[in-house]
DNA sequence: GTCTATAGCAAGATAGAC
DNA sequence: GTCTATCTTGCTATAGAC
């Protein structure tokens, strides 16, 4: 690890720190480098706002979901539990950040942010995400119609998005009330999922998957897995 | 009209005229006052934070809206025609501020701001909104399953945000891609929510709304209307 | 390329006098 | 209710040390 790695993670482990302690918009620049022993010029060496500080923490829950992921997606086979384990996991990380995150969920819900997730600088972690996704149908054993399959995963993006949004304003202990909804909207969900196949539901089926293509909901697509 | 309420107006119009021109990042509680002819203490005697004049923004588009959409419920019948047409009298009215209202969408995410849609001091607004929304379905010849239809105009309602949500988002010109999903999501919402009286549907209606019921999506319950 | 120190701007917000 | 003066803080700029 070089010294410029070495205060990089030093300026993040800081910010996340205080901001735990004190919530985002109380926490200064001027404390956070204070706080990490360096000058305040020397922050904006590295980040070039505060906001780019959220970044860091984005960047460690997505780390720390993967890794428990991984575990889960390997060993379980339903479609249903694994979105829904999938999804607590996420949960469970982010956790201890909710009292804040809460906090800068305001600029990810600006469009004209690099940090909304719909955003041109977002690609990358989207894609990844996206692809999660993709392993967590993929590998299951759910049956779903061809159409759907292509653009599930991506929709199933979009409902994590609004798991995401329900839990920035979920004040429940422990995030009990968010733990419940996805508890009881993922078995929905692998219902409707396996309904797409039925034949009432071709034509409805066919004609949102067409319209979600026709939007072309991201600024780049999504990189097939 | 009492001179407090004058000058309470005067900042609002010039705020609104400003933030028309400039945007909302770019215009000043200090150019609002001088515009206006105040001291800057003086704007802030009347609204806490730059913030609150945005309720002002609010209010204009929700008076506007309501009165556009008068006409096409005293007139029309169809489900449909009626969602589908309420939807886009709010972009048409929406459009003028399309170009700042994204610059201070980020306030309304914030689920800590007063002007969340979520919020507590917004609960009036919302219900309001959410019986127009039941005027929409009421007065409508819409066949709908009994118990979804007492939970259909709060969801009617999310699916108004999911739309705000996508406009502050679009960059087409005069918001056809917006447009576009509103022509487009009526047709298939009005086919699901016939489609609800059927019986393969039934249980997971009832597991929707019973879900939607627990969750108790708001900080306090909307009023019957 | 990495870092410090310091000075200063812009703009949101506040205090206290009148 | 209204003003002026002031504070706070995100952010920038510069000059220089290693």
């Amino acid at each position: 690890m070089t010294k410029s790695e070495q205060t990089r993670s030093l300026i993040v482990d800081t910010a996340l720190r205080l901001f735990a302690e004190r919530g985002y918009d109380k926490t200064t620049m001027r404390a956070i480098a204070t706080e990490a022993g360096l000058s305040v010029g020397n922050a904006y060496y590295y980040f070039g706002s505060k906001e780019h500080l959220i970044q860091g923490f984005y960047d460690r829950i997505q780390e720390l979901h993967f890794a428990a992921c991984a575990e889960i997606l390997a060993t379980e086979t339903d479609f249903e539990t694994r979105m829904r384990r999938m999804l607590l996991a996420w949960v469970d990380i982010a956790e201890p950040y909710r009292a804040f995150g809460a906090q800068f969920f305001r600029n990810a819900a600006d469009p004209a942010s690099p940090l909304s997730p719909f955003s041109v600088e977002s690609t990358e972690v989207r894609n990844r995400h996206i692809a999660l996704h993709s392993t967590v149908l993929n590998e299951s054993t759910a049956k779903v119609d061809g159409e759907l399959r292509e653009v599930l995963p991506e929709l199933m993006w979009l409902y994590h998005m609004t798991v995401v949004l329900y839990w920035v304003h979920d004040r429940s202990p422990h995030s009990a009330t968010t733990r419940m909804l996805i508890s009881r909207t993922t078995p929905l969900i692998a219902r409707l999922v396996g309904l797409s196949r039925l034949k009432v539901f071709r034509t409805i089926t066919r004609d949102g998957v067409q319209l979600f293509r026709d939007l072309g909901w991201f600024p780049s697509p999504p990189k097939p897995e």
